[in-house]
RNA sequence: GCCCUCAUCGUCUAGAGGCCUAGGACAUCGGCCUUUCAAGCCGAAGAUCAGGGGUUCGAAUCCCCUUGAGGGCACCA
């Protein structure tokens, strides 16, 4: 294979990577980048990579990485090489791959381009505090850059655990091209001499990710653009080391609705969430993928195929989004009216179990649910709006103000209009909405009211609510016994 | 403060010099349908393409400046 110096070559096999790290739940932007990744690994017949950057042991979280891939597996994003399923790159979480690292920074440090640093905590705290107060730009000072041998033996000597820190040129700039933003050029000047390895013996993110992608091969990376900025302190380490650099795309970011990013101080939800609250992981994929990349001037609905089949670099926006909830209920509502009824009622029937009252007896029977939910679906946009949409259809008593009954005829017509359905349906043989139709609409001229004004209110009596499904196909599923007490305990309530 | 990035309707976006008197979608507001609510269909409103200079016969599209927004500047990723 023929290697280009600079960048990745072209014919290289496509490798890209979601490297989360483990401090938390794994929020839409999180999320968007690796389903970036995935699209872009599966529409190259590549492969995506899940690495876990575990690198900071105070921060992490116990329980995040099942979430990391818990969200990952919710949308079907599956990976080839990770965590569970191993690979020939691995292993796939960081600290577990520490013997990797040190012997790239012994090399480093003896070509002369790293260096021990002895400075304490409080000293560098002090010294950004300083340059904060002065107004200059905070970073290193580069006191430990050249220490002679005798100090270093003497810092050791006093047990000081160094960190070791990279000899960023002082002149000079670095240039990348990036895939979606195109040359970008920082001066080796503003870039301070960083981290490499922590005094712990942890690698920080920029010592593991280079070393590691080169280990794993990753011919792409493409991350959120809050990196940006760290790509040169990347490509230097690149040139150091002496590794060929991968290609780097830098994705716009998702704002939140302040503008600002994502995160969660500012309550931004966990992509598990959007699950508990019964959104629909097609839905999900569509519109995330529709933030920040785009098919043409009109396509918005499509499916994972299609998206895996047109994603591309090249229509990647470079502008950050806000995340539009709206947008993303509308389109919910779309896939889950596509759904067909027995996929929608084994979906659904979580979200009745967990939701519904618990005077209602468990477990929910499945065929009761598959009817109410046939007459709900296209009035819910998200699963866990089913079963409040459907609550009337399980209670035993309905719970009701009296004035519901009342919006269009005083006491004494409703309550005659009801005792004269009640008999009415008393005497219906077939309880289905096409007899219930040709029985109760003629009645409407009989008592002398609008089909409004009857409807209106036996859809009270019934239902307990002004808005319902269609009013016979709702009496059919709840059925002749039910609506007759219903509508006697709607007489009682009148009377009473 | 310094560095980097970005800048089209409220929001997501199309637009890669003439096809743009700027297109689509969500949301909003009307109308139709209708037993309610939805869904669906039709329609309206909504962007002097952040502002200012250039370049060009011609600029949302190219260049410069300004402004604004975001990100970065940790022994966090």
């Amino acid at each position: 294979m023929v290697r280009q110096p600079g960048g990745t070559s072209p014919d290289r096999p496509v490798r890209v990577r979601y490297a989360p790290s483990p401090t938390g739940y794994p929020h839409v932007g999180n999320i968007r980048t690796a389903m970036f990744n995935w699209l872009f690994a599966r529409h190259h017949r590549g492969t995506f990579i899940v690495r876990i950057e575990d690198t900071d042991v105070e921060r992490k979280v116990e329980g995040a990485v099942e979430d990391v891939l818990e969200s990952l597996r919710w949308l079907g994003l599956e990976w080839d090489e990770g965590p569970e399923v191993g690979g020939r790159y691995g292993p796939y979480f960081q600290s577990q791959r520490l013997h990797y690292y040190r012997p790239v920074v012994e090399q480093l440090t003896s070509d002369g381009y790293a260096y021990p640093c002895y400075c304490s905590h409080e000293r560098l705290e002090a010294m950004k505090a300083e340059q904060v107060r002065r107004g200059q730009p905070p970073g290193y000072d580069r006191r430990c850059r050249n220490l002679s041998q005798e100090e270093r033996s003497r810092f050791e000597a006093e047990g000081i655990r160094p960190v070791i820190r990279f000899k960023t040129p002082l002149t000079g700039r670095t240039e990348f091209r990036d895939l979606i933003r195109g040359k970008v050029v920082f001066d080796n000047s503003t870039l301070d001499d960083f981290v490499l390895l922590k005094s712990d013996g942890y690698p920080t993110y920029h010592l593991a990710n280079v070393v590691d992608d080169h280990l794993m091969e990753v011919s792409h990376v493409l991350r959120a653009d809050e990196w940006l900025a760290s790509t040169p302190r990347h490509i230097l380490l690149y040139q150091a080391v002496g590794y060929e650099s991968p290609q780097f795309a830098h994705l716009p970011m998702i704002l939140g609705p302040d503008r600002s990013k994502l995160s969660k101080r500012h309550g931004a939800t966990s992509l598990l969430e959007f699950r508990d609250e019964g959104y629909l992981p097609e839905a999900m994929l569509n519109f995330l993928a529709l933030l920040g990349w785009s098919l043409d001037d009109r396509t918005e609905v499509l499916s994972r195929e299609e998206l895996v089949e047109h994603f591309s670099l090249e229509r990647i926006s470079k502008t950050a989004a806000i995340f539009n909830i709206d947008k993303l209920r509308w389109m919910n509502g779309l896939y889950l009216r596509k759904l067909d009824i027995d996929d929608l009622t084994e979906r659904a029937l979580p979200f009745f179990e967990r939701d519904l009252p618990s005077s209602v007896r468990r477990p929910i029977d499945r065929s009761y649910v598959r009817a109410v939910v046939a007459l709900e679906q296209e009035r819910a946009k998200t699963l866990a709006e089913l079963p409040q949409l459907g609550e009337f259809f399980f209670m035993e008593e309905l719970d009701y103000p009296v004035d519901l009954l009342l919006q269009k005829l005083n006491r004494e017509k409703a309550s005659q209009a009801l005792t004269t359905v009640s008999q009415k349906l008393g005497a219906l043989g077939p309880f289905d909405h096409g007899s219930l139709e040709a029985t109760l609409r003629p009645l409407a001229s009989d008592l002398s009211l609008t089909t409004k004004e009857l409807f209106s209110l036996l859809r009270v009596a019934v239902t307990g609510r002004t808005a319902a499904p269609p009013l016979f196909q709702t009496m059919e599923v709840l059925g002749k016994e039910a609506c007759l007490r219903r509508i006697e305990a709607a007489i009682r309530l009148l009377r009473g």
